[in-house]
This record gives C-alpha cells, sequence and structure tokens, in this order.
RNA sequence: GGGCGGGUAGCUCAGCUGGUUAGAGCGCUUCCCUUACAAGGAAGAGGUCAGGGGUUCGAGUCCCUUUCCGCCCA
C-alpha cells in the first residue's frame, strides 16, 4: 500500500465496480442473500435536480446524508431501493435556453414551440448527463437501472391522471384572478415563486379631483395603477373623509368617473387615509372591488406594456408609464409630494424581475379538501418530520393555505390535457382521441379541437414523483413493493412548494402517505454564511473539491459540519481535516496489512460472504489493551447505531471519527507493537487477530460516510476479501455484549492517565523524546493492573526497563518529580534536571488546584438534597471522585513536606 | 406584525432524556522526519457557554426576559 492514500486512484474504480456488480438493485441483494426478502424494504425516492446546469454543494449534501442512509440499511439487511431523476424545471430551464438563444440574437417566438422544444430537450440531454456524472463521483450507491425523468412517458401518464382525477372530482377549475404575473417569463406564477424583497421605492402623494371640484389628496407607490383605478375608498370612521363617501371622484389625466366608497379594509394612519383602489392590479384592491362590485381594469399586457384602457399612455412598459404620467400630472399641477419609502415588492423567484398582480384566466388546483388529510397524517405521526419544529412551520402554512395556480404560460412542461371544442367548451382528456370521442358525444359529430397552450407548474408533477417514478397509476410490482417510500430527504427550503405537495397529492392519489420520514437539511453557505450565488462568485463547486480532497472528505465533511435543518458554513479546512482522517484510517490499514503479510489469519462467520470477519482469539489471550479497545468498538457501535437510529447522523460520525483516530490509531497500534515485535508468536497473533477485527468492523461502520476509502482498504484485507463479496454488502454488525467491560476501560483509562502524566512531565523538564528515564511507581491497590501491563506502560511513557521500580507502596527518592495519577504515585528522578524550587512550586500550584476541587466536591456532597435526590450513581462517583482528590492531596503534601 | 433558528476557544462548529475538570477541526506555543501515517506524533496555552432573572441538590442544556444576527410567513 502506498503511504499516502490517493482518491483519485480508487473511486471511480471502485463506483464502477459496485455498479457493475449490481449492488444497487434490491434484486441483487435479495438473490446474493444480503437482503430479506421479507423485510421492508427502504426505499428512497431522490430529490430530482433541475436540468437547468450544474450540481452545486446543495446537491452533494443531499447525495450524502441520502446515501449514508441507503448503505446503512443496505448493510441492515433490508431490501433497498433508493431511485434517482432528473426535473424538467419549467421556468428554470426554458429561461436558461431562452438566454442561450438571446445570446444568437434568437427568442423563442423565432424558432416556433416545437423547435423550441427541441432544443429544450437537446439542453436537457447535455446536462443531465453531466449531472449523472457528478452523482457518480459523490458515490452515490442508487438504482440508475430504474432512473426518472419528470416528461418521461410514463411520469407523463401519472401527471394527464392526476388531472383528470382532480378535474372530475372539482378539485381542478379554471378562473379569472388575480395572478402573480412576470412580465419577463410571460407567465403566471404561483404564491410560492414570488420572492418579497425590501426595495426603496417613493411613495407619491397627489391631488385626486373630485367631480363637483376640489381635491382628495391620495398617496401610491405605484403611480401607474393610476389608470386602472375604479374607486377611492376611505374608512367608515374617519371623520375627515366622511362627507367624501358617496361622491364621485376623476381619474388624473383620463376623466374617468369613479364612486368614493367606505371600507374597513382601508388604513387611516397610511398616507393620507383615502385609498386608490384598482382592483384590478393589487389583491387588497381586488378583494375590497369584489366587496363593493366595483368594475376591474386590466391595464396591462402580458409583456408588461401598458394596454389601451391607459389611454394615451398605452404602449409604454409600466416603468415608463409610471415616470411619465407623475410628470404629465406634475404639469397639470396635482403632484403634492414625493418621499422616500421602503416596502416589499415582489419578485419572480426565476428571474428576479418585478413581479404585477394581473387578472388572468388561470387553472387553479382546490387546496382546502387536499390541505386536510396532509395536516392530519403529521399530526398523528404517520408522517414524521425531522427536526420537529419544522411540523409548525407545516401546520400554519397548511392551514392557511391557498389555492394553487397551476397553469404556466410556457412552452416546456406538461401540456395541460384540456382541449377546447369550437364553442369553447372544455374536455378533459388522457388523450386527443380520447377528447375528440368526448367531443363528438357533445357535439354529435367530429369537430375540429384546440389543445390548452398552457404547460402545468413544474411542482405539479414533481408533486406526485415519489409514486409516479414507481410506475403509477399503473400498479406495477414496484409500485406494490416499494410504495410508501421510506424517507424523503431535501433541504428545508422546499418544504412547501414540493414536500407539503407531495403530501397532499400522495393522499388524494394512492390513499397512502407518500412516506413515512421527512428529513430536512438545512442550507450550505459560504464561510462568511453567505448563501452561495453566481452573482456573488461564491459558489464551490463539488467536483472541484472531491477532485482535490476526495470524495469521502467532502461527504464526511457534509454529513458531520451540521445537524438537521441547521445551515452550514462549509470550511475548506474542515474538508481537509477529512482528508487527512481518510488518509489517517489508510495509514492504520497499511499498519495492519503489513502485519498481516504472509500470516495465516483465522476468521469467523466464512459461511456468509456478507460477514466474513477475522475471528477473535480466545478471551484467556487478550491482553488489557486488547479488552480495552473491544470494549470501545462495541460500545461505539452501540452508540453509532443508536445515534443514526436517531438521525444524528453528524454526532455518528463524529464518534467514529475520534474511536478510529484517538483510539485505534493513537493508541491501540501503539500497545499492539509491543506484542506484536515481541517474543511470544502467539501473543504477537492474537494481537494481529485483535487488530484486523477491530479493523475491519470499525470499516463497516464508517463505510456509510466514507464509501471510498473504507472500501479500498478492505479489498487489502486479503484473507477477508477473498471470501466476501465487498465492504459495502458487509453486514452492519450485530450489538456485542460480551465485548463491552467496564473494568477494562477502567484500567486501561488509568494506565492512560499515567502514561499521560509522565509525558508531561518529561515534556515540562525538557527531557528528549528518545531518551528512556527511570520511575519509581508506588501503586497501591493497583499493582496488579500495572505489573500485568509492565511493557505498556515501558514503552508508552519511554522508561528505561532496568531503573523502574514498582511496588505497593514505596518511599520517595530524594530529588524527583512527584506525579499523582490514575491513582498512583510516580516518582520520577530525572537525574540532574529536578529543580527542587521549581518543583516545590509546581506541586504547590497543583496542590491548590486539587483544594479548589476538593473543596467543590466536598460542598455538593454536604448539601443535603444532592444526596438525598441525585440518582445514586452520581452520588457514588462524585464520593470516589472525592476521594481520589484526596489520596493525591496527602501524596502531594507528604512529598512538600518532605522537600 | 407573527413564527423559527442561532450567539459556546482567535476562526468554523459539536455538545438531543439536566449529572466528572465543557469538546473537535483549523490556527497558536514547545519538542520530534521514532520502521502505519509530517495529510503525522508528543506536550501545552486558550472559554464568565450573549446579558439578566428563575426552576433544581445540580443548568451550556429547562422556563422567563433583554439584546444582537439570520431565516420563514403576512
Amino acid at each position: 500500500m502506498p503511504k499516502t492514500y490517493n482518491p483519485q486512484e480508487w473511486e471511480e474504480r471502485l463506483y464502477e465496480w459496485w455498479e457493475s456488480q449490481g449492488f444497487f438493485h434490491p434484486e441483487q441483494q435479495e438473490e446474493s442473500g444480503l437482503a430479506d426478502p421479507n423485510a421492508e424494504p427502504f426505499v428512497i425516492a431522490m430529490p430530482p435536480p433541475n436540468v437547468t446546469g450544474a450540481l452545486h454543494l446543495g446537491h452533494a449534501i443531499t447525495s450524502s446524508i441520502e446515501d449514508m442512509l441507503i448503505r446503512h440499511h443496505r448493510m441492515l439487511g433490508q431490501p433497498t431501493l433508493w431511485i434517482p431523476g432528473t426535473d424538467h424545471a419549467g421556468i428554470a430551464t426554458q429561461n436558461v435556453v431562452e438566454r442561450k438563444l438571446a445570446e444568437q440574437g434568437l427568442t423563442r417566438q423565432d424558432l416556433g414551440r416545437e423547435r423550441f422544444v427541441q432544443e429544450v430537450w437537446a439542453w436537457k440531454d447535455e446536462y443531465h448527463d453531466r449531472i449523472t456524472r457528478q452523482q457518480r463521483r459523490m458515490g452515490i450507491s442508487c438504482d440508475w437501472s430504474r432512473e426518472r425523468f419528470t416528461l418521461d412517458d410514463g411520469l407523463s401518464n401519472a401527471v394527464v391522471e392526476a388531472f383528470i382525477r382532480l378535474y372530475e372530482e372539482g378539485l381542478i377549475y379554471r378562473g379569472s384572478y388575480l395572478v402573480n404575473w412576470c412580465p419577463r417569463c410571460g407567465s403566471a406564477i404561483s404564491d410560492l415563486e414570488v420572492e418579497y424583497e425590501e426595495v426603496k421605492g417613493k411613495l407619491y402623494t397627489f391631488r385626486y379631483p373630485l367631480k363637483e371640484g376640489g381635491y382628495v389628496e391620495v398617496s401610491t407607490t405605484r403611480p401607474e395603477t393610476i389608470l386602472g383605478d375604479t374607486a377611492l375608498a376611505v374608512h367608515p370612521e374617519d371623520e375627515r373623509y366622511k362627507h367624501l363617501v358617496g361622491k364621485t371622484a376623476l381619474v388624473p389625466m383620463i376623466h374617468r368617473e369613479i364612486p368614493i366608497i367606505a371600507d374597513e379594509h382601508v388604513d387611516p394612519a397610511f398616507g393620507t387615509g383615502v385609498l386608490k383602489v384598482t382592483p384590478g392590479h393589487d389583491p387588497n384592491d381586488y378583494e375590497i372591488g369584489k366587496r363593493h362590485d366595483l368594475p376591474f381594469i386590466n391595464i396591462m399586457n402580458p409583456d408588461g406594456t401598458l394596454n389601451a384602457e391607459a389611454g394615451p399612455y398605452a404602449g409604454l412598459d409600466r416603468f415608463e408609464a409610471r415616470k411619465k404620467l407623475w410628470e404629465d400630472m406634475r404639469k397639470a399641477g396635482l403632484v403634492v409630494k414625493e418621499e422616500e419609502h421602503v416596502h416589499q415588492v415582489g419578485h419572480c423567484q426565476r428571474c428576479h424581475t418585478v413581479v404585477e398582480p394581473l387578472l388572468s384566466e388561470q387553472w387553479w388546483v382546490k387546496t382546502k379538501p387536499l390541505a386536510g388529510p396532509a395536516i392530519q397524517v403529521v399530526r398523528d405521526g404517520t408522517i414524521q418530520i425531522i427536526p420537529r419544529r419544522f411540523e409548525k412551520v407545516y401546520f400554519h402554512w397548511m392551514e392557511n393555505i391557498r389555492d394553487w395556480c397551476i397553469s404556466r404560460q410556457l412552452w416546456w412542461g406538461h401540456r395541460i390535457p384540456i382541449w377546447y371544442g369550437p364553442d369553447g367548451t372544455v374536455f378533459a382528456a388522457r388523450n386527443e382521441s380520447e377528447a375528440l370521442e368526448k367531443a363528438i358525444a357533445h357535439y354529435g359529430e367530429p369537430v375540429k379541437l384546440e389543445q390548452d397552450p398552457d404547460v402545468l407548474d413544474t411542482w405539479f408533477s414533481s408533486g406526485l414523483w415519489p409514486f409516479s417514478i414507481l410506475g403509477w397509476p399503473e400498479d406495477t410490482p414496484d409500485y406494490r413493493r416499494f410504495y410508501p417510500t421510506t424517507v424523503l430527504e431535501t433541504g428545508y427550503d422546499i418544504l412547501f412548494f414540493w414536500v407539503a405537495r407531495m403530501i397532499m397529492l400522495g393522499l388524494k392519489m394512492t390513499g397512502k402517505e407518500p412516506f413515512r420520514y421527512v428529513y430536512l437539511h438545512g442550507l450550505v453557505r459560504d464561510e462568511q454564511g453567505r448563501k452561495m450565488s453566481k452573482s456573488l462568485g461564491n459558489v464551490l463547486d463539488p467536483l472541484d473539491l472531491i477532485a482535490q480532497y476526495g470524495a469521502d472528505a467532502l461527504r464526511f465533511t457534509l454529513l458531520t459540519g451540521s445537524t438537521p435543518g441547521n445551515d452550514m458554513k462549509l470550511s475548506i479546512t474542515r474538508v481537509e481535516a477529512n482528508r487527512n482522517f481518510a488518509n489517517k484510517i489508510w495509514n492504520a490499514a497499511r499498519f495492519v496489512v503489513m502485519n498481516l503479510e504472509g500470516r495465516a489469519m483465522a476468521l469467523a462467520h466464512t459461511e456468509d460472504i456478507h460477514n466474513v470477519t477475522y475471528a477473535l482469539p480466545p478471551s484467556q489471550e487478550l491482553t488489557l489493551a486488547d479488552r480495552w479497545i473491544l470494549s470501545r468498538l462495541a460500545t461505539t457501535r452501540d452508540e453509532v447505531t443508536r445515534l443514526i437510529n436517531d438521525w444524528q447522523l453528524g454526532e455518528a460520525g463524529r464518534h467514529l471519527y475520534e474511536f478510529l483516530w484517538n483510539e485505534y490509531c493513537d493508541w491501540y497500534i501503539e500497545a499492539a507493537k509491543i506484542r506484536l515485535y515481541g517474543e511470544d508468536a502467539q501473543a504477537a497473533q492474537a494481537t494481529r487477530q485483535v487488530l484486523a477485527h477491530v479493523l475491519e468492523q470499525s470499516l463497516r461502520l464508517l463505510h456509510p460516510y466514507m464509501p471510498f476509502v473504507t472500501e479500498a482498504i478492505w479489498r487489502h484485507l486479503e484473507a477477508v476479501s477473498e471470501r466476501g463479496e465487498s465492504l459495502m454488502t458487509s453486514r452492519w454488525p450485530q450489538e456485542m455484549t460480551g465485548l463491552r467491560q467496564e473494568d477494562a476501560e477502567e484500567d486501561f483509562g488509568r494506565l492512560q492517565e499515567i502514561i499521560r502524566a509522565i509525558r508531561n512531565a518529561r515534556s515540562e523538564y525538557n527531557v528528549a523524546p528518545g531518551r528512556r528515564i527511570s520511575a519509581r511507581i508506588s501503586a497501591g491497590e493497583h499493582l496488579p493492573v500495572l505489573e500485568a501491563n509492565l511493557p505498556l506502560l515501558l514503552e508508552l511513557a519511554r522508561l528505561d526497563p532496568a531503573q523502574v521500580t514498582l511496588a505497593e507502596s514505596l518511599p520517595a527518592p530524594e530529588k524527583a518529580v512527584t506525579l499523582t495519577a490514575g491513582g498512583v504515585t510516580v516518582y520520577l528522578p530525572l537525574a540532574g534536571l529536578v529543580d527542587l524550587a521549581a518543583e516545590r512550586k509546581r506541586l504547590e500550584k497543583e496542590l491548590a488546584q486539587l483544594e479548589q476541587q476538593i473543596r467543590r466536591s466536598e460542598e455538593l456532597l454536604s448539601r443535603e438534597g444532592f444526596v438525598q435526590k441525585a440518582p445514586a450513581q452520581v452520588v457514588q462517583r462524585e464520593r470516589d471522585k472525592l476521594a481520589d482528590l484526596r489520596a493525591r492531596h496527602q501524596q502531594i503534601q507528604e512529598r512538600l513536606a518532605a522537600l
């Protein structure tokens, strides 16, 4: 094995091998005996990335978490299915292709619908390939044979079926209402697709002429909408304006007569207290218009220019019209003032154009009847949202849900399955011939039908994703077997867009919840906490990071760097540290492999190709260090398993990091060297077995986090890899109750403490690292443990075997450093180095610290409530601690007295 | 305006049933190229857990409150 782990050398190769072996398919898992066909399958529907462009770190975190879960459950022996796919992403994709055309001076109209859609398909093919290549580089073990795209035939069928069913139930309707209109996209968008931002604008105050002469002052932030006013409104209780109610005003510049009305909605404190009412261009005014039966005037064209209703301003862009009208009003003496004014302005999520409320005929989903059951399944725990707090957000949104505008004036997407007869009769049908049949039935003769030109909101098709990808509405074997899915994992930013809609549509269409758990991760931000965006130029490309540090390092960083639902600032130094971690375990493995070379290793569980491992030596051959690391392995296995089950993926990963680095590498390998290089061949072999066993089991635990380096190492464990299938299809380690040994952890901990104390003293006295020193150890009751582990003590503390005295009780030497640690006293003569004055000072400092701790401990134990109310275990621990502190205190006091 | 999250070492973050002396990575100091690893090893410095109040035998952790930052909804 090379000295340094090189991810580049392994990652793509291993991925190809896994894929070619069919490990990602549940069928293979069952055939090979890994998965129990009767076990409940573990299923994830991958959130389909948009085919707009390259993947970013948000996708990388999705990949990391889902793959980790999938690998873990696969190892648990559940048939595991992860279905990948991509989303056609209607507006987003149409926009990028339009931008590309614009570079050649073309518009989509130049190409026509058919050719334009062809262009988008070409784009889709290119980016789809790019995206899936990137995902493979992340190492994701999804079932590519079941990959889907939202515009596939099967999924399109699902979309049509869902539409027709909802339509026939009256849950989809067509109607002309105020919608959010993006003049640039030329389409309606849903409420969710509007992003409100604070904008520094102006509040324009002007004189509204009254028919009978005179004026009333009115304020607005959008003067151009004056042209669409159909009333003025005041609050009914507003004494200032009571006399005006029922009078008539004249729209400035175009002199249309409009009534002055009273409405509770008017805020007397805002502006002048008189509200101009534009029902065709403002949601609140729309409501007022409906209440008072006002005319609805639409002054705007779909492209944001004004139409004939705007009289002299027709043809001008809305913002130009604003300026020109205001100037004209100024000339006419109607302007009172302009003030700076900060207000919320809606922008198109996809192109950031200012959105215009516009009257328009669109298709809608009646959401209230769908929301009820969707609330219920979360409330009763059928679906569990992780972290829990997002349930509140979900409920709030669901309980206040508004109808969903699902038609889009685009070309890229699922065409609405509606045909119109010559007289406008509507035929909803699964395809054109069915529509024709219906038309013939209606008219009694064949007629020419026109299909609705619009397409459906992308989220309508994504809302069907967990079941449409499994074959719904057909009753396919996959649908029967794998639906409902298990976990839906995604970013919290699309809780409403996607998750909520899947729950509503899933329940409605299939009668079942589409998944049992919703795991929401946070957003990945840059090191300063800013959202990554192209315009800021702070986007980190996952592929660059993988190329530099390896996929494992990136995955581990994303998995351990945050907790569910919390945003994460990605720091490169952390990725680097995790790259180092991969290298560290590679080197630990290198050490093990070198020591295994040419040795016949005893194996366990050879009858199961998914569970072959190194056998453990009989317990009488185990040293304290062996028993300790095995106990730590058992504990770590339990902790990691518990944490993963509790969705604390990051914490589980950190446990593995610490176990492998700080325990296995830093202590066990060092301890193992002693027996490995010793005289006793049997002892050396026992050590090899333990070394290899712990490594092999740890690799299994770490594999879901770092699949590549662990699999690469496993392949070097010849005895195991020759008989086993692969690490990725190895079984998750079982509980190892017999290996958990409190006393071993305690005794070894004692040794560690003693060794650390000696090392510390060496360092303080600047003893050369290689130099062997003498020591006198007064071990008390711990003498047997120290005697049994003397070689370890000698080696790790660099003591001189010829100059070490170990006894139950020893007198202190004249000149020596005194250490109290692990319940024993260690005297280091350190010939020539010990300055008695300095030593006295050091001991006095320690004494003071001990006294402080003793006081704290005594105070705690003397409190009435503590002994009575605290758990016995906690009290006992405190008493032991105090006894130890007092013993150390006494030893140091005696030593000081002797000096 | 309503809701949510966050404020822990110089920086980035853990710390999820309240219980040893509050942890990690990076950075910093000292020493070491010791046959797994310098992408490393050993030792160390560094924290009033945002402020205040409360509950409790015991609070970084639970409750109230103030403040600052961020997000979502209206």
